[in-house]
DNA sequence: TAGTACATGTAACAGGTTACATGATTGA
DNA sequence: TCAATCATGTAACCTGTTACATGTACTA
């Protein structure tokens, strides 16, 4: 149900089409949600039916029609609906773990592997956000309310790359004493 | 596919049956994987069907017979495969964020409540964890490889649940100017 | 006598992924 | 001419959740 909150948040912005809201999602909106083009192809036909968007089909030259979606009325009252009730944490749910925890089973240097394979992504997730920060979220600049929220949520991003990356240094010094 | 081998590598450890496998991740093995028991049980079959598990039934009085699962070589050897495997990292999928995107829609007050509530569930996740630290792996102790890796999987969890922490406060100090 | 722990499961549904399908335009 | 971008979708499948179902034994 998560996934409908996402994109009616991207919509109250801006009316888009889905094409657009899984491009927002590979972009910088990605660091609080991601997914797939046809779950949010799908995730849209079910919001029309509930009547929380509706629909208006923009032609265009030489290419397919866009299918531009607006939250309606309704559709703003679920979404401040939602944001009041309570909200259960993510519990944890990392291959990476699974590995180490039968990290014995293998030789050291694989499990040495995997680790810095996963520090890496991490920090090229890291690079990527903090491109993002200097390029929309300049230290200079006094910021309103709403940019303020948004750059909170990059931080949040960043300070999960942050606290993985950390993580990985402190296993990785303990498999360089084994 | 990933519940397959985290089971695998429980049971690699001690055969075990489903209800066992449960109870281990609501403990200390909850830092790195979840799973509710009618889950547990249909991955168990399909195990047994990949010929990855044996099972023996194991009579008990008063009680419900017990199903216990045992890893196979042609099982250990497939979770050894995936170990080496190259994994991808999750990407972030929190609500929080998707109402701190939207936080202008509502009351500040509103958000507020919400962020100290995700922080809260946070810190008794962490004294959770603590106490598991403690409990498990006291510092005094010299601890064996194996004990070494599953003291990291706990340190994961509580570093990841810091930084959870750390962000609230930096959201609170926010909303507290407004 | 009511609740919890033990122990396993089915059925239905919701959420998410992978593969496939179409077809024009633009840039290398 | 080959790949990428724009733009939408179907079908099949896998993963995960919620509700329901059964039955004993022990403890408060």
């Amino acid at each position: 149900m998560s996934l409908s909150y996402a994109l009616l948040s991207l919509l109250v912005d801006c009316p888009s089409s889905g094409y657009d809201l899984n491009k927002a999602f590979e972009n910088s909106v990605g660091c609080f949600w991601k997914s797939s083009h046809q779950q949010i192809y799908r995730e849209l036909s079910k919001l029309e039916g509930l009547g929380w968007v509706s629909v208006e089909l923009i032609p265009q030259s030489g290419k397919p029609d866009k299918k531009q979606y607006r939250v309606t009325v309704k559709g703003q009252q679920a979404l401040a609906d939602w944001i009041t009730q309570p909200a259960d944490i993510n519990p944890i749910k990392e291959e990476i773990l699974i590995k180490l925890f039968v990290g014995h089973l293998v030789e050291p240097a694989v499990l040495k592997r995997q680790i810095e394979d996963h520090q890496q992504r991490h920090q090229d997730l890291l690079a990527t956000y903090k491109l993002i920060e200097a390029t929309s979220f300049p230290e200079t600049s006094s910021r309103s309310q709403v940019e303020q929220c948004r750059y909170l949520t990059l931080r949040c991003g960043i300070q999960y790359a942050i606290s993985r990356i950390d993580w990985c240094n402190e296993v990785l010094a303990y498999l360089a004493t084994v």
